[in-house]
DNA sequence: GATTTAACTGTAATGATATAACATATCAAG
DNA sequence: CTTGATATGTTATATCATTACAGTTAAATC
C-alpha cells in the first residue's frame, strides 16, 4: 500500500525533506488537504488548535516535544497549558498524522499520511532530524517471535538512532 | 554469535521467564555470575547498589521504571534519591545488563547477557511483561532505507507492544 | 605504603514530561 | 430546540530525569 505524491508545481526546493531537500510549502498543504479530506470522510473534527498542531510539526519538519509544540499553540492563542497540546497530539497520533517517537519523547509529523503503514524512524542523535521510512515487521525475526510466544502485537516501535549524513561531516567523530 | 546457556541444575520450573515458565532462581544467579565475571575480566566495578539494582530487575522479571527500582534500593539500605537509581541503570544498560524500554520509560534486566545482539521486545501493555528476543536488524528494509539515506546506524530500538498468551485469555477484547 | 587521582555514592534542588479532574463551550443527533 | 457527546481551557499534581556539589572509596602512581 502505497500514498500517491502529490504533483509538485513548480516552485523551488528550499528546505530539507528528512535528510533531502524537497518543496516544503506544498508538502506541509499536501498534509493539511490530505488530513482534511481524510477526516471529512470519518465525520472527524479537524478544529482550529488540531489544525494548527498539525501545521506546527509539519513547519518545523523534526520531532518537537510537547512543551515546544505547546508554546507555538499559546503564542498562537490557544490555550496554554500542557493538557492543550498532548490533546492535539494525541488527535494527530490516533489518526495517522503524527508519530510520537518514543526514545526521544517527541512528536513528529507522518510523512505518509493516509497510507496504512508501520513506521519507522531515522533519527539523528545531533541534530534531531527524523527521517520516517517504512518498514516490513515480519521480516526480521520480531514476527516469527511474537508467533512462537503466542504474543498478539498490536503496535510496533522501531527507531534507529545515529548520524545523519550531514552530522557525520560535521562531527566525523 | 551467541551465548551459551550455562547448564539447567535439576530445579523446579517455577515462574516465568518471559511468556515461559523457567527456573527462576538459577536463571538470577546465572545472570549475577555473568555480569560479576564480564566485570572483572574489563576491571569494571560491580559495586553493591549496581549488583543489587540487576538483583530487583531479574528479580520482577518485568519492566520497571526508575523509582520502583529506587524504592527497592532504598529499601535495602541504599541512597533514596533519583540518581542513585539511575545512575545504577545507566551503568547496567551501558554494558548491556539490562536495557530500557524507551516505549514504556522503563527497564528490564537482559535476557542474553554476554551476546552481541540487538535486543527486541514484545511488551504486554496489560501486565507490563516483556519478553527480549533477537532480530536482524538489517533484514526488514530498515537499514536499505539507512543505506540510501546515507544515515549511520548507532542503535536500533524495537519494541512490539500487544497481548501476552496470559492477558489475552483474561481480556480477549 | 603514602599520595594522588579518578570513580563512585549521597543529597538537595530543579527541570522535563505527562495526566487527572473539573468547568465551560461547542457540535451533532434526535 | 433539546439533549448527549465531544472538545477546550484551567488548576493542580503526578511521573520521569538531570544538574550540581559534597563526601567517600577505589585505583594508579610514586
Amino acid at each position: 500500500m502505497h500514498f500517491p505524491q502529490r504533483r509538485r508545481k513548480t516552485q523551488p526546493m528550499t528546505k530539507a525533506h528528512g535528510f533531502h531537500k524537497h518543496d516544503h510549502a506544498a508538502c506541509i498543504s499536501d498534509a493539511l488537504t490530505t488530513a482534511e479530506a481524510y477526516c471529512a470522510a470519518r465525520k472527524l473534527q479537524f478544529t482550529p488548535v488540531r489544525r494548527r498542531t498539525l501545521e506546527v510539526l509539519l513547519a518545523h519538519h523534526r520531532s518537537m516535544g510537547a512543551y515546544e509544540v505547546l508554546s507555538h499553540l499559546d503564542a498562537s492563542g490557544f490555550g496554554a497549558q500542557p493538557p492543550v497540546a498532548y490533546r492535539a497530539l494525541d488527535f494527530l497520533v490516533k489518526h495517522g498524522f503524527a508519530h510520537k517517537v518514543e526514545a526521544m519523547n517527541a512528536y513528529v509529523a507522518c510523512s505518509h499520511p493516509g497510507a496504512q503503514h508501520v513506521p519507522a524512524f531515522l533519527i539523528c542523535r545531533q541534530c534531531s532530524t527524523v527521517q520516517e521510512t517504512q518498514i516490513e515487521p515480519m521480516q526480521n525475526g520480531l514476527g516469527d517471535a511474537a508467533h512462537d510466544a503466542g504474543f498478539a502485537i498490536e503496535r510496533a516501535v522501531v527507531e534507529a538512532q545515529g548520524l545523519c549524513p550531514l552530522c557525520q561531516q560535521s562531527a566525523p567523530e
